[in-house]
DNA sequence: TACGGTCACACT
DNA sequence: TAGTGTGAC
């Protein structure tokens, strides 16, 4: 990645911050007898021990894995310590890890631009904007350095990595004297997470360890190579030679069946050997009989150049709620009666977490969802038994009660239940229920006082920007004319560019769709999933056509400038080669103008 | 009949 | 929109 100075002006500082073995976190704090020792957290004991779902790193140095069920862990380590999660109405609690993890990121959003929780123990922080500041200073960049503890320019910790990793991993060794680096940004990010990380083991005596670069997917990357309680920066000189040998299941998205799929039917090993398909071939390649779908393949086409334009949003509250519980083996409901008994418990969960987001998030769900699975359908045919279906997974919406407490959810989902739980569907058993709210709207305060009348005014006044405020605020959503590929990713409206607004401009999510109104909607990165990368055999024929047509349709005028800008030069190249045909004269001269950024 | 309970999000 | 499926932790 070239050092200008154009460069350095858009780049971000990302950062992914991870709690370690967070569930071990919070019962050691609740029983210090725990600490040092051993142990894991287990879900249901009944079968095996229970499910390993946590694990402290003196267990994991013993050889107990996630995988094993508690008893098998007392093989591998007889005297591990293990916690089981509280049960309540009969089903798992995670409620303390929950609220545990609100307080570790309500620290983190108090201290950086951006906070977005993502999970119950991961966040993404976006601190470009601080970084600036302190690169702008040198004098205090030194002071908060050295108070930091953070390693300018040193490889450390790096004892037990093989030599690759030496190169690639350096712990925030970064030279932060040239101002117009990129690093400097980095090195500067450092110091800040350093000092956030330090902020929020004082205010709930987490530990946290932290992945610092230029991107979402990247500081994500990173942010397990030194765990625990430490932080990795990647720069961007890094990058590729990284990426060049990274096993493609460990890039964030190529973790399931499309990763299987690109080892197994095109010999893609690392990340790195994804660049030798061109975006049009990843677009048109065949893997097996299926082909990649275009906006996928511009996903891919990215990623393994280690671009990643997503932007951090402001949310630590979560979009939506839901709860449910298995029901393996012999604990299969088999009566209507037997449903709504857990419909019930459920209910009451659900019930309490909605009361909880509207005291602490003002939100209010509108929707609710039951989905549910049950065994296979079979039918007996000439005296045997055939599979007609196989297990069967269902979801159905209803509007969300007014007063959602326990007893209207569970009546709203039972009402739903009864329609569609067929006696057959009884007969095979359900083997699984799930009830959760969606479509959290931000609530109007309802109290009439002249302080509540004036917190309206306030939050109508600010609670409309996402940055202004950490709590999610649902903004109504419009119907965006979709596009796909290669015009989605460079295309945009005509409304003036604002460089400003946020950190950096996002590249998909820079497509920014024209409704009706004229109004704008961000697209955001599309998500590769199997379900969208691949088209299902039924679909195939009218859909391919379609996605792949989308290359002659681009026009050199819908390329959006700065997302063009940013892309290696084989990809500009490629983007161009697919225009030429029809390219005016008023693009060659921005097209000259463009290349002359990329020797 | 044993990797559970949750989330987010893409796509149709 | 509502419903289905994938992926991640």
């Amino acid at each position: 990645m070239s050092h200008t100075s154009k460069a350095t002006e858009r780049a971000r500082c990302v950062v992914h911050v991870d709690l370690d073995c967070f569930y071990v976190q919070v019962e050691r704090k609740m029983n210090p007898e725990l600490l040092k020792v051993p142990c894991a957290v287990v879900q249901y004991n009944k079968f095996q021990g229970g499910g390993i779902i946590a694990l402290s790193y003196e267990a994991k140095a013993r050889g107990v894995r996630r995988s094993m069920r508690g008893n098998d862990a007392r093989v591998v380590c007889p005297d591990i310590r293990l916690v089981t999660v509280p049960t309540a109405n009969e089903k798992a609690d995670l409620t303390r890890y929950r609220n545990a993890g609100s307080s570790v990121f309500e620290v983190c959003a108090r201290h950086s631009d951006l906070c977005e929780r993502t999970s119950i123990d991961e966040a993404y922080l976006d601190i470009t904007l601080q970084a600036r500041t302190l690169l702008s200073n040198m004098d205090e960049f030194k002071r908060r350095l050295r108070l930091s503890g953070v390693m300018i320019g040193t490889e450390s910790n790096l004892a037990d990595s093989d030599e690759f990793e030496k190169e690639i991993f350096w712990k925030d060794s970064l030279q932060p004297e040239n101002n117009d680096t990129q690093d400097s940004l980095l090195a500067a990010g450092s110091v800040i997470v350093a000092e956030i990380r330090a902020a929020v083991k004082d205010k709930t005596g987490y530990t946290l360890s932290a992945g610092i670069s230029h991107n979402k997917m990247l500081s994500k990357l990173v942010s397990g190579k030194n765990k625990p309680n430490k932080q990795t920066v990647l720069s961007s000189t890094k990058v590729e030679k990284l990426l060049s040998r990274l096993p493609l299941r460990d890039l964030n998205g190529f973790g399931g069946k499309l990763g299987d799929k690109l080892i197994d039917k095109c010999s893609i090993k690392y990340v790195g050997d994804l660049k030798k398909y061109s975006l049009m071939k990843l677009a048109k390649m065949a893997i097996g009989s299926e082909i990649v779908r275009i906006n996928s393949a511009t996903w891919m086409s990215q990623a393994c150049r280690g671009i990643c334009t997503e932007t951090v949003k402001s949310r630590i509250a979560a979009k939506s709620i839901s709860c449910g519980k298995t029901f393996r083996g012999p604990t299969r409901l088999r009566s209507i009666d037997n449903v709504k008994e857990y419909i019930d418990k459920l209910s009451i969960e659900l019930a309490e977490r909605l009361q909880n987001a509207k005291q602490k998030h003002r939100q209010v769900a509108k929707l609710i969802t039951v989905s549910y699975h049950t065994g296979s359908k079979t039918v007996k045919r000439k005296g045997q038994e055939i599979n007609l279906t196989g297990n069967i997974s269902k979801s159905r919406s209803c509007r969300c009660p007014a007063t959602p407490n326990a007893v209207n959810i569970s009546k709203a989902v039972m009402q739903v239940l009864e329609k569609e739980l067929d006696s057959e569907c009884i007969r095979a058993g359900v083997t699984c229920l799930y009830i959760g709210a969606s479509k959290l709207e931000n609530v109007r305060d309802e109290a009439t006082g002249i302080d509540t009348l004036l917190k309206k005014v306030v939050s109508a006044s600010t609670a409309t920007s996402e940055s202004d405020s950490h709590l999610y605020i649902q903004k109504p959503k419009q119907a965006a004319k979709r596009r796909t590929g290669i015009e989605q990713m460079f295309t945009r409206p005509l409304t003036p560019y604002e460089p400003n607004k946020k950190p950096n401009r996002s590249l998909q999510a820079a497509t920014r769709v024209s409704n009706d109104g004229g109004d704008i909607q961000q697209k955001e990165e599309t998500k590769p999933t199997i379900h969208n990368l691949f088209f299902r055999a039924k679909s195939k024929s009218t859909k391919s056509n379609s996605s792949i047509r989308i290359q002659n349709q681009l026009t050199w005028n819908q390329v959006d400038q700065t997302v063009f800008r940013e892309l290696p030069s084989e990809l500009q190249k490629e983007v161009m080669s697919s225009i030429r045909s029809e390219m005016p004269q008023q693009a060659t001269r921005r097209k000259r103008f463009k290349w002359s950024q990329k020797p």
